[in-house]
RNA sequence: GCAGCCGUAGCUCAGCUGGUUAGAGCGCUAGAUUGUGGAUCUAGAGGUCCCCCGUUCGAUCCGGGGCGGCUGUACCA
C-alpha cells in the first residue's frame, strides 16, 4: 500500500486495435505503396487526396445517432454541432469528391488514392482499427472492360509486391448471377429481401465452412465451436440443394476453364433475365482476360464471392492468398482477402440523383503486410544504418560535427553520438543501431592527427572466434588508424567492402 | 455484437488453505576494464499483482461489475 499522495500517472498504452509501426515496418509499408503506385500509374490512373474527415452524412449509411454515435465509424461533433466522421474507406470520399466536382472532371475519371482509414470494430489478426488502403477507381465507365481492368491490375499489384503467380488468386463473381440464382429458387421480390441477405451471407462462408456448413446456414442454422448459434435462412431442402449445387459448380473437375464455369452457371441461372445478363458480362470479361493473357492461374470465376450487401451492383472480386499463414505459435491464421472491389453504380447517385457507373479495387495494405510479416517475406532490412561518430570529448563537439558534415556531404548516412554516456556505451549504441562503421577521435588520435575507424560488421564476425574479453579488447579488432583528412575516403572503402553504397542503401 | 479462455516487472512466467518487506530468467542501466561492441562476474533501476465495489481482522488469491487481451462466431462499406 502506497502512503504517498496520489499522483495521476496515465498508463502508456496504445488504444486497442491501433498500433505503432517501427522503422522496419514503416519502410516496408512505404516500399509496398511505391510498388502499387507504380502499377496504378502504369494503368493510367492519377493520384487524388481527400481529407481524412468527412461530414457523416456524406459518408452515408452509418449516420451517428445520439445513443450510438460510434456504430462502425469514429464520429464526433463539430463546433456547429454537425457530425463529422473519420473515413472508413476511400470509396465513399471519392463519391463525394466526384459529385462535388462532377462538371470539371474528365469522364471516365480514373484516380488512385492511398491513406489511413478507420473502423470502429473488433480487431483481429491482420485486422486493425486504423489501416492503410490503396484504391484505384474508374468513375463513369459503364462497360465491364473497366471491371476486367481492375482484376488484371490487382493481379499485377500482388506480383509487384513479390507474391508469386499461383500463390494468390483474383476471384471474380457477379452480383447479377447471384440475383439470378435467388430469383430462380423463388426468392425474388421485396418480401424476400431479408432471406436473400441471409442466403448471400451463407454463400460467402463457403470458403470457411464448406458445403456442410453452408447447408446448415441455409436451413435451420449452425452452432460454432464456442457453442454460439447462428440462425439459418430457413430454406426448403430443394432450395438448399439448388444453392449448394451452384456454389459447388465452380469447383473441382468442372472448373478446368473459366468458360466451363460460366457454362455450368448458365444452366443453373440462365433462365433468369438478370442471371443471364450477369453471365454475359462475365463472358465479356473472360474474353478480355484471354486477350491480355491472364489465365486461370491468376483470375478465376468463383461462385462463393459475394462481398458486402447493398453496395455492389455488378461484377465483384477479391484477391486471396492461397498459402497457409501461421502465427508465431504455429497456428494457422485466417486472413481474409487482401484486396477487393467491384462495380458500384449507385454511390454517386446519392449526391447527384443520376446514376454514375463506377468500379474500383482496393488493396488492404496493412493486412497484406501483416500476412507477409508472418510469412517472413517482409523485407525489413533494406536501409543501412548510419555511420556513428563517437563524441568522446565534450569540448570538441565542433570537430565531431565537422566530421559528420563531411560524411553527409559525401552522401553517407551519418550521425554523431548525442547521448550522455561514455565510450563503452557509445560503442554499444553503434552496435545496436547496426552501424557499419564507428569513427573514433579521442585524445590519442588528436595527438597524432589521425582517427580510428572501426569496421563493426567485420568486428562482429571476428568476435565469434574470440573467447577472452581482454584479448578481444586489446586486440582492437577490425579497426584502422587513418589520417583525419582521409575520413570520407576510408569510410567509403569500408562501406564498399560490405557492399554498401554511401550508407544509404544496400547494394 | 454473442460465446469461451485469460489478465503478476519491458518480455516469458513462478507464487503459500487468503497473512507482514511479491520472486526468477531474459532484457535494461552501470562497474570490473584511465578510451572499445560479444562472453563472464557484480551491483542497480524497474511493480497501484488490470480497475472498482463487496466478503474478511486482513485480498495478488474468494464473489460481483467493468476494462483489456486471445480464440471462435457475427459484421465487413
Amino acid at each position: 500500500m502506497s502512503k504517498s499522495p496520489k499522483t495521476f500517472r496515465p498508463k502508456a498504452r496504445v488504444p486497442k486495435g491501433l498500433r505503432d509501426l517501427s522503422a522496419g515496418m514503416v519502410r516496408a509499408e512505404l516500399r509496398m505503396l511505391a510498388r502499387i503506385r507504380e502499377v496504378y500509374e502504369r494503368y493510367g490512373f492519377d493520384p487524388l487526396e481527400t481529407s481524412a474527415i468527412e461530414y457523416a452524412d456524406a459518408l452515408g449509411k452509418f449516420l451517428p445517432d445520439e445513443d450510438r454515435p460510434n456504430e462502425g465509424v469514429f464520429s464526433f461533433q463539430d463546433d456547429d454541432e454537425q457530425w463529422l466522421s473519420l473515413r472508413y474507406d476511400l470509396t465513399a470520399p471519392l463519391a463525394r469528391y466526384v459529385a462535388e466536382n462532377y462538371d470539371g472532371l474528365p469522364k471516365p475519371f480514373r484516380r488512385y488514392q492511398t491513406g489511413s482509414v478507420w473502423r470502429n470494430e473488433k480487431p483481429g489478426p491482420g485486422r486493425f482499427r486504423q489501416f492503410t488502403q490503396f484504391d484505384a477507381d474508374t468513375v463513369a465507365a459503364p462497360g465491364v472492360a473497366a471491371d476486367a481492368e481492375m482484376c488484371m491490375m490487382g493481379a499485377d499489384c500482388l506480383e509487384a509486391l513479390g507474391i508469386p503467380r499461383g500463390d494468390y488468386r483474383i476471384r471474380v463473381n457477379n452480383r447479377k448471377v447471384l440475383d439470378g440464382l435467388l430469383e430462380t429458387i423463388g426468392l425474388g421480390g421485396d418480401a424476400n429481401e431479408l432471406t436473400r441477405a441471409t442466403v448471400l451471407r451463407s454463400i460467402d462462408k463457403f470458403d470457411k465452412l464448406g458445403r456442410k456448413g453452408v447447408e446448415l446456414l441455409l436451413g435451420t442454422g449452425r452452432k460454432d465451436e464456442s457453442g454460439d448459434f447462428t440462425k439459418g435462412a430457413g430454406l426448403s431442402p430443394s432450395q438448399i440443394t439448388a444453392v449448394a449445387d451452384y456454389v459447388g459448380s465452380g469447383l473441382g473437375e468442372g472448373a478446368t476453364t473459366r468458360k466451363r464455369v460460366l457454362e455450368s452457371w448458365r444452366k443453373i441461372v440462365g433462365a433468369s433475365a438478370i442471371g443471364a445478363e450477369g453471365i454475359d458480362e462475365l463472358t465479356e470479361m473472360d474474353a478480355l482476360f484471354e486477350a491480355a493473357g491472364y489465365g486461370l492461374d491468376r483470375i478465376e470465376f468463383n461462385s462463393w464471392i459475394v462481398r458486402g450487401l447493398g453496395y455492389y451492383t455488378g461484377p465483384v472480386f477479391e484477391s486471396d492468398l492461397l498459402f497457409e499463414v501461421k502465427d508465431e505459435a504455429g497456428n494457422p491464421v485466417r486472413f481474409g482477402s487482401v484486396g477487393s472491389g467491384g462495380r458500384y453504380d449507385g454511390l454517386v447517385e446519392r449526391f447527384k440523383g443520376v446514376k454514375v457507373p463506377a468500379t474500383g479495387f482496393s488493396i488492404g495494405v496493412s493486412r497484406l503486410q501483416a500476412a507477409l510479416e508472418l510469412l517472413g517475406k517482409l523485407d525489413l532490412e533494406a536501409v543501412a544504418a548510419p555511420v556513428v561518430v563517437l563524441t568522446l570529448d565534450a569540448a570538441r563537439m565542433a570537430d565531431y560535427q565537422q566530421m559528420v558534415t563531411e560524411l553527409r556531404e559525401a552522401g553517407i548516412r551519418a550521425e554523431m553520438y548525442l547521448g550522455g554516456s561514455g565510450m563503452k556505451a557509445q560503442m554499444k549504441y553503434a552496435d545496436r543501431r547496426g552501424a557499419p562503421v564507428a569513427v573514433i577521435e579521442g585524445e590519442d588520435e588528436r595527438a597524432t592527427g589521425e582517427i580510428t575507424l572501426k569496421d563493426l560488421i567485420l568486428g562482429s564476425e571476428m568476435s565469434k572466434e574470440i573467447a577472452d574479453n581482454t584479448a578481444w579488447r586489446e586486440g582492437q579488432p577490425a579497426q584502422v588508424s587513418v589520417p583525419r583528412a582521409r575520413l570520407v575516403e576510408e569510410v567509403k572503402a569500408i562501406l564498399a567492402r560490405h557492399g554498401l553504397h554511401s550508407g544509404l542503401h544496400r547494394g
